[in-house]
DNA sequence: TGACGTCACTTTTTT
DNA sequence: AGTGACGTCA
């Protein structure tokens, strides 16, 4: 019965048993924390502490929410149904649906994404007349973005936390951004946190109800909380005070989007009855990694101090690697060349297999040097984040479709779709309903209603637009009796949308015409229209094409919580990594965010780290040198391996960078040093190549001899197609 | 309404 | 360099 409490350490133990009263658990990277949360929330229930509805567990992403639930369900041996466990966004979707009345929205309010946010926040300051040249919308959307994250409705914005935007007409601005959200009965991602929390604060008997239910809170990576987030949730723990978070100062790393480390220490100080446990023994990694991790991150100042022990029996490894190379390129290639060995054989006569690695980088541009170098040896590699389902144009046309459907009164739906497909329907057209609509104080759904009543629309905008009007209130009215999906298909075809991309021969239209299937397929999971609508919003992802082994490329960003056996950290250089403008912003506070990111890069590895960094890099147009990162040099020797010139390129560069920089003419230099760093070395010119003969060129992979003549010859490239070469330039395969 | 030119931008990103 | 947003012109 208790079993599972026999596969934890002491510490781990500790943190699962101690259920009542709050506890802040510091768990360090690959400790266990996902272990000790499920194992936690299983125990409440498995000895009737509490029942499912009664647990709140929060997560950040939805990805570790469906993650929680599925081992949750392995430990009760069911699946765990009734659970209110999901990132806070969507709990408090959840929330706020249930109260919306209470806070002046209907229970189908809309939530915005960015795209919308930003498209309505521009309409807010052109109505105001602000020079959308000098007073970006973004900078004040990101402004606004803070705010809420903090907490703060517009009355409560002090003049002291204002900025100067727009001659410090940014706090009017956000009043007035919020009452046309309010208007349009919409929220953007910020203001599920805000009004729910606004809503606890003020109203005793929606808090009471809630207090009643939650006996047991849990909230998972707990130092990216922000300061709203961190008052939710202490309204909801304040009257059973059994809250546990878990979380670890060191991988804080997202202050930049509002999260608050503070919060750690904060929890302290306002439960001040707070056990805390530490888990600091580490499963993952071998001991060089974890010494290099903990001897990096031992440079940061006002950390709660927690040490990585080796917990695995196999801790012994070989050391982080440090390559120094002579640009972006030639890293590429190192990189290419060490999967491609791992790949045969990883030294002990097994096979390294390619999910298994990782390159990752500090910032998304640095991916496509290892794309086009992974494409041409032909290794199959994905990329892990970019556009999410729900961000791509087709799918938020459809929705927009759906939304304006259970919600006429939504102008940017309707706005979005009114002239896609193209009807005719142009800005003048759009103008004329705009403006009716804000003199009568109406939806511009129902001002276009008006326009057309009143025959002031002519020729084909008036039919499209009638068209569009009289299928709307079919679609409405069908509704209720063939089902939303079976409408929202309807509506979809009906309106000529799907016949849109039918007709369009562009090389992307087959896709959308599939996501659009997925979409309508999608519909079908859910009990509502607008359940499926909130899954959109908050929940849908891009489902991973994860078939088949391919090496990972990813940011350090979107690496956290992943692990994998090696991991390639490219790019360690000044002014990349750590990243010149994190330190022009953030100062020193920057500066140890960069270096937990950088420890959170080396500890998603478990047996092999290879950090390397180049001497050129071609930054937007320009070649551009750089010196090795300062993080490299933070590592304790003792646990690291350099190879290459990383020694040589720093000491050099540092001490009289005319040394290196002014010597020889680029070329020579180039050639020099990749004739020193090219590893393996070059074979003796290869006598010559038969027809048939497997070659392999640096530029376009493996390939097969076609013809010879002299030392020309003839490939047909796996990848690249049929090239002429000197042969010179390619070697036996 | 669409084509074309100009301009500024280019870290990280969840919901 | 490449992109995307915006404005102007036919």
């Amino acid at each position: 019965m208790t079993d599972y409490l026999d596969r934890l350490n002491p510490e781990q133990r500790a943190a699962v048993e101690t259920v009542d009263g709050p506890l802040l658990v510091l768990a360090g990277a690959g400790t266990g924390k996902t272990r000790v949360l499920t194992t936690r929330f299983a125990h409440i229930l498995l000895t009737g502490r509490a029942h499912p509805g009664q647990v709140l567990a929060v997560t950040f992403t939805n990805k570790a929410a469906r993650e929680m639930r599925e081992r949750v369900g392995v430990l009760l041996g069911r699946p765990a149904e009734g659970l209110w466990l999901g990132t806070f966004h969507a709990l408090c979707a959840r929330m706020l649906r249930r109260h919306a009345a209470l806070l002046g929205l209907t229970p189908t309010f809309s939530i915005l994404d960015a795209d919308d946010q930003l498209r309505l926040l521009k309409q807010v300051m052109e109505a105001a007349s602000v020079d959308l040249k000098r007073w970006p919308a973004p900078g004040l959307m990101a402004a606004i973005q803070r705010w809420k994250d903090r907490g703060l409705v517009p009355a409560a914005v002090t003049p002291a936390e204002d900025t100067d935007f727009a001659g410090g007409r940014a706090r009017p601005l956000y009043a007035a951004y919020q009452a046309r959200l309010l208007a349009l009965n919409a929220c953007d991602f910020g203001d599920l946190l805000l009004h729910v929390t606004e809503l606890l604060r003020t109203n005793a008997e929606v808090l009471g109800q809630y207090h009643r239910q939650f006996r047991y809170i849990l909230v998972d990576e707990y130092q990216d909380t922000n300061l709203v987030q961190y008052l939710w949730l202490r309204l909801l723990a304040q009257a059973s005070g059994n809250i546990c978070c878990v979380g670890d100062d060191d991988q804080s790393i997202y202050s930049w989007r509002g999260a608050e480390v503070e919060n750690i220490l904060r929890f302290e100080k306002d439960f001040p009855a707070a056990r805390v446990v530490r888990l600091e023994s580490n499963y993952r990694s071998t001991a060089p990694i974890l010494a290099a991790a903990s001897g990096l991150i031992a440079h940061n100042e006002g950390r709660l101090g927690k040490t990585l022990r080796p917990g695995r029996r196999d801790a012994a490894g070989e050391q982080v690697s440090v390559v120094g190379l002579w640009d972006s390129d030639e890293e590429a290639r190192m990189v290419g060349e060490r999967i491609e060995a791992l790949r045969r054989d990883d030294g002990q006569g097994g096979r390294h297999g390619l999910s298994e690695m990782a390159i990752l980088v500090r910032a998304g541009f640095q991916t496509r040097a290892f794309e086009e170098r992974l494409i041409t040896l032909g290794v199959p590699y994905r990329i892990v984040g970019g556009l999410r389902f729900y961000e791509r144009a087709e799918i938020r046309d459809a929705i927009a479709y759906a939304r304006i459907l259970v919600q006429p009164a939504d102008d940017l739906a309707f706005e979005r779709i009114v002239n896609v497909p193209r009807r005719g329907v142009g800005d003048a057209a759009l103008r004329a309903m705009h403006a009716r609509a804000r003199e009568a104080g109406i939806p511009l759904l129902a001002a276009a209603a008006i326009l057309l009543d009143e025959g002031a629309l002519k020729g084909r905008v008036r039919d499209a637009l009638r068209d569009l009007l009289r299928g709307l209130d079919r679609w409405r009215e069908t509704l209720p009796r063939e089902g939303y999906v079976v409408t929202v298909a309807t509506m979809l075809d009906e309106s000529g949308y799907m016949e849109m991309w039918q007709r369009d021969k562009s090389a992307e239209a087959p896709g959308r015409l599939e996501n659009l299937k997925e979409f309508v397929r999608a519909l079908g999971d859910f009990e509502t229209l607008q359940g499926f609508l909130d899954h959109v919003s908050l929940v849908m992802e891009n489902e991973e094409s994860s078939e088949g082994e391919r090496v990972s490329l990813m940011t350090l960003h979107a690496a956290k919580g992943l692990e994998f056996d090696t991991v390639f950290l490219p790019g360690w250089e000044e002014g990349l990594f750590p990243n010149q403008r994190a330190l022009d912003e953030g100062g020193n506070k920057g500066l140890e965010e960069e270096r937990r990111l950088a420890y959170v890069g080396i500890t998603r590895a478990r047996r092999r780290a290879i950090i390397s960094h180049a001497a050129n890099r071609r930054i937007y147009a320009n070649w551009q040198s750089s010196i090795p990162s300062r993080f490299i040099e933070e590592l304790p020797s003792e646990h690291v391996a350099v190879t290459g010139a990383a020694r040589l390129a720093r000491d050099s560069m540092l001490r009289a960078p005319s040394v290196f920089a002014g010597q020889f003419p680029l070329a020579a230099r180039r050639q020099q040093t990749i004739d020193v760093w090219e590893m393996p070395a070059r074979p003796a010119r290869a006598a010559s190549f038969a027809v048939g003969a497997r070659v392999f060129h640096q530029k376009f992979g493996y390939g097969t001899v076609t013809a010879a003549s002299d030392n020309r010859l003839d490939v047909a490239f796996d990848k690249a197609g049929a090239k002429r070469v000197l042969d010179s330039f390619v070697e036996p395969a």
